[in-house]
DNA sequence: CTACCGATTATCT
DNA sequence: GATAATCGGTAGT
């Protein structure tokens, strides 16, 4: 199940936030020193969210200006901004079936630039510099000027690499919402050691 | 350990 | 005018 464009985000969007888990987020930086560093962290939270199928989502009442990435094409970044000073980076996808969809990721195991984002974002544990969505959009400097872009393309600013093969994977209720409790559409790499 | 609260603004009703 | 797919700090158990 290799990361070879549109094919892999034209699945059921809870099918591919079960597949987004172990994929390589990565970010080419500018991090003023003239050069270009990558920031990056393995796929470790997702959750899905559907259109008219799902109250919880933002597609849920239709398009409107902000969530009409989520109606375009899959496989393109999804940002947002959120109570004033967060924001949150999703990957669209859905099938055929639907109209909209995108995948929330919620968190990442550091890989790659983590002194550089340790230090940008002034945190002193590796735990906490990516394990949540306004957290590791901060990390990876990811804003809403990224909103819209295609994340297959290897050389792009943000983009998704493969990564490793998890282990073991649960679902449990989405995080932080008040409608759909119902639904477990939120997906995380156990971990085990 | 858990619970609550304030920050701060784009977006939608 | 109200709300929000969050976070970090503080107070309470």
């Amino acid at each position: 199940m290799g990361l070879s464009g549109p094919a892999f985000y034209s699945k059921s969007t809870n099918e591919v936030a079960r597949d987004l888990l172990g994929k390589k987020l990565v970010r080419i930086f500018d991090d003023g020193s003239g050069k270009l560093i990558r920031l990056s962290g393995i796929i470790s939270e997702t959750e899905a969210y559907g259109s008219k199928d799902d109250p919880a989502s933002h597609a849920f009442n239709g398009m409107t200006n902000r969530n009409s990435v989520m109606f375009g094409d899959v496989g393109k970044a999804y940002v947002y901004f959120i109570y004033g000073l967060h924001h949150c980076m999703n990957v669209t996808a859905h099938s055929p079936a639907h109209d909209a969809g995108a995948v929330l990721i919620r968190s990442l195991i550091p890989k790659e630039g983590i002194s550089s984002m340790m230090s940008r974002c002034n945190v002193q544990n590796i735990l906490n510099l990516t394990n949540g969505p306004g957290k590791l959009t901060r990390a990876l400097g990811i804003n809403r000027s990224h909103n819209g872009l295609s994340l297959s393309d290897r050389k792009s600013l943000l983009h998704i690499e493969d990564g490793i093969k998890p282990d073991k994977v649960v679902s449990t209720a989405r995080i932080g919402i008040s409608r759909a409790r119902e639904k477990h559409w939120r997906y995380l790499i156990v971990d085990h050691r």
